[in-house]
Order: structure tokens, then sequence, then C-alpha cells
RNA sequence: GUGGAUAUAGCUCAGGUGGUUAGAGCACCAGAUUGUGGCUCUGGGGGCCGUGGGUUCGAGUCCCAUUAUCCACCCCA
């Protein structure tokens, strides 16, 4: 137990890290372009917020969250979704009161208790953007490509965006009334999570993947079905906008996701080949949820996308990710005097901006070139007491192996080069 | 939370029906080269055989529990 990360975290080393970075800065840079601005909220927040927030008959809620009480009896739940405290923040910083639409994005941990599997853990990293402020349709289509160019930026391409239109409380309410009818005679055939879903929410029944469900639901009237005149004219405008951008999408009338504070359009990032766990991002219109959490009413929309998953995607897709930067140059000393001149060597070569490295454990020569060689060095520079006399250092190009001897003064700048 | 599979060196894996000092490849270290990497050759260091218990004269091997990983369900990113 001691050595050995709690279940469903890992620890990400240097051979996996870049990876992360690499993504984590390819999403920076396209939210700079999209004009969106990072927020960082805490790691924990009030329980209440995400019960409140995300919903109380959510599973999230129900049996992910994790949860504890400070020293002073305080219920603190660390951060299950992004969302519900980019909102919490949008109000306690009185965000409205600033020039609108507030764009932020954020690369934070999320944590969740469930079980394990390939692309499913108790810690992982979210990148997400959250628009306030406009119900433009508009708004929907710009984080639906903003999530869209950044796949196809990392060189995604086998995967499939789905939407669907959850409409607002009103048609949600004429169209749950008309599924219970509908589906009251079959009620007792349903499985236990979508009679309880009958009560509280029957619209995630159309979303149940048991296949007996789905069977007894595929003539249940969708909430497409009964959307108000205004949600239908929302959704016809966020498809119409995202054709007119060359955005490829596939309606999915059953596609409910399982956070409460969604209205009219959702959307999921399906990626097709990294398993069962393929939903490499998603989101949709939530412009209940400022309110929900104490604020003026305020339209969002947002998303939130799996870096784990998309690193996955990546994999699957054999596409290449750059390499770190090679080492400039690495200085390779013998004995004791040049050592220590080495070791100046080198922290002058960092402070002019290069990249340079030399051996802290005594090395023979050639166990040091060999380390210089497997830090992908440039060039060596071979300091001896030979040279440091003569003031000069041998320069060996490790591409080439071809040596050449310069001037101690003119090292920075035949570096450079 | 449910069902199934797996767990041997840093990594990938061998180790018929239980039987002496548990092996290989790669990786790591050193030597062949008294001051020159990659290739080659030689040698070396590394393993509470996931953990705990049980059966047995004897367990890496059989049984139970536990933990972790993987797959499916559920859900989500």
């Amino acid at each position: 137990m001691l050595t050995t990360s709690p279940r469903g975290t890992q620890d990400i080393l240097p051979g996996q890290s870049y990876k992360f970075q690499y993504v984590e800065d390819t999403f920076r840079d396209l939210c700079r372009r999209f004009g969106y601005q990072e927020i960082r909220t805490p790691v924990f927040e009030h329980t209440e917020l995400f019960q409140r927030g995300v919903g109380e008959a959510t599973d999230i809620v129900q049996k992910e969250m994790y949860t504890f009480s400070d020293r002073s009896n305080r219920s603190l739940t660390l951060k299950a979704e992004g969302t519900a405290p980019a909102a919490r923040a949008f109000v306690e910083h009185n965000m409205q009161a600033l020039t609108q639409p507030i764009k932020l994005f954020y690369i934070t941990p999320v944590f969740r208790y469930e079980r394990p599997q390939a692309g499913r853990y108790r810690q992982h990293e979210q990148c997400g953007v959250e628009l306030f402020g406009t119900l433009s349709p508009q708004g929907d289509a710009e984080v639906i490509i903003l999530a869209d160019s950044f796949y196809r930026q990392l060189g995604l391409s086998h995967y499939e965006l789905f939407i669907n239109s959850v409409g607002c409380p009103t048609c949600r309410a004429t169209h749950g009334e008309a599924l219970r009818q509908a589906l009251g005679e079959v009620l007792t055939d349903l499985c236990t999570d979508c009679r309880a879903r009958y009560d509280r929410n029957p619209m995630r029944i159309l979303d149940c993947k048991n296949e007996r469900c789905q069977e007894l639901t595929v003539n249940a009237p969708t909430v497409r079905a009964h959307l108000c005149p205004e949600c239908e004219g929302h959704y016809a405008q966020v498809k119409q906008t995202l054709s007119d951008s060359s955005i490829s999408y596939k309606e999915n009338p059953r596609l409910v996701r399982g956070l409460d504070y969604y209205t009219h359009t959702a959307f999921e990032f399906i990626s097709t080949g990294i398993g069962a766990q393929s939903a490499i991002g998603g989101g949709g219109r939530y412009n209940g949820l400022i309110e929900t959490v104490g604020g003026q009413p305020t339209p969002g929309v947002g998303f939130g996308l799996g870096v784990e998953r998309i690193l996955l995607a990546i994999e699957m897709e054999g596409v290449k990710i750059p390499e770190p930067q090679p080492l400039d140059v690495f200085v390779a000393a013998l004995g004791a005097t040049a050592s220590q001149a080495g070791f100046s060597l080198v922290q002058k070569l960092r402070r002019a901006g290069l990249s340079a490295e030399k051996d802290l454990l005594d090395r023979s020569l050639k166990a040091q070139l060999k380390f210089a060689g497997k830090l992908n060095a440039k060039r060596v520079i071979i300091l001896g007491e030979d040279e440091l006399t003569r003031g000069i250092a041998a320069v060996k190009d490790m591409a080439s192996g071809e040596q050449q001897e310069i001037a101690l003064a003119d090292l920075e700048q035949a570096l450079r080069k």
C-alpha cells in the first residue's frame, strides 16, 4: 500500500508527461485564439455545490463523489466536474457585472469514485471551456467548433460528433408526461435504474444502454418531438451554423447527458477504437445553472474533454507527438580541475539560453559520452587538463562524429549555430 | 456497484502432472579501447514469484482471502 498509488490514480512519469504538456499547450494556444482566458478553481468545493449544480439524482452525486469532512466539519468534495465550480466563481466574483460574454477555459484534475478500466480513472485531467452570458446559437456552435478544432489540431480524425437538444424546462415537462404515458404499460419490464428514472427524470430512460430497455423504448417519444418552438428554432440554428462551418455531426435523439444542468444543446465526441470508454469529450448548454448556484439568471454553454482518453486516441491513430527538445550541449570533463571548470561552463551556457548538462557521477570519459548519447545531446564539449591549459575545448558533433577545437572564449558563439 | 480474466527482474514474457541455487530478451553497470558515444563481444548487478493465510515432508506451481491491473456492464472524460 505504501508503495502503490491509490486505485485508479497514476504517476505520470517523464516519458509520458511531455505528452500531457503537448496536449495542454495545444489547448491553451487554441483557447487564446478563440478568446478564452484561464480560470483556476480550487481542487475541492463545498459538497453542496455539486449536489445542487450537478443534480441530486445524477450518478456523479449519488455514488461517485470524493466527499470528506474537514477539521471544522465542513463537508467538502474533490472537484467532480469543471462546470459547477466555474459557475460558482462566476457568481462569487460578480462576473455578470463585467463585459459579456465571459469566456473561460480550464485544465484541471477531476475526481470520481468509479471502477477503473482502460480510459477511466478516479483522477483524470480535463480540458474545458465555459461561455457565459449569451443565448446565441453561435455560442453553442463556437464551443463545439473549438473542441473540434482541438482534435483536428492534435491530428485526430477517427471520431464522431453527436448532437441533440434536450429542450428547456417547459418542453421537457411536456415530454416527460408523454414519456410516462407511453411507457406506463411496460414500466415493470424496464430495468431497475429506469424504473427509478421514470419518476425522477424520465428523459434519461431513452439513454439507457440496457438492450431490453432500448427495445421497449424504441418507439417512445423523443425530446426532439416535444421541443417548444423556441428550442426547436435554437437547435435548428445551431445545426445550421455547424453546417455552415463545415463541421460534420450526427444527430442522436437519444443523447441525454448524465448531468442535470443541461438545457437545449447536448453533444458528445466519440472516438472509434479506444475501447468501451470512448467519449473523448462532451458538453452542452446550461441556461439554468448560474441561477441554481445562486446567481442572476445567466445562460451558459461549455464542454469538458478527457486528456487521458485523447492520448489513447492519439496512440490508437498513430499520431506522433513532438519529442522533447534534444540537449544542446553536454560538457564532458576529465579530472577534478576540468570538472570544476566544466561545471562553471555549464552554468554559463545555461545563462546564455542553451540547454546544457554535465556528468554528476564522476564517470569515465567513455561513460560520459555514452551518457551524452543517451541524453540525445547535439554536441559534446570535451574538457581536459590539456585543453584547459591551452584555453580551448574539443567540440564534438554527435551526429557526424566530427570534432574540432574551439577557443574557450569563442564557445558560446560557436554553439549558437 | 455487478460479472469475467490476470498478477514471476525496471519492461515484455518463459517456468508440463508441486521437488535442489527461478530463467530469457530488452534495459542498467563495467571491461575489451591508460582521453572519445551509437555497432559487436565478454562479464556483472538486480526477483519477500502482488500481499496474507492454508494444504503438503516440500508451493512460483494447489486452495482461500485480500489488493491491484485488464475486459464487459453501468456511467462518464
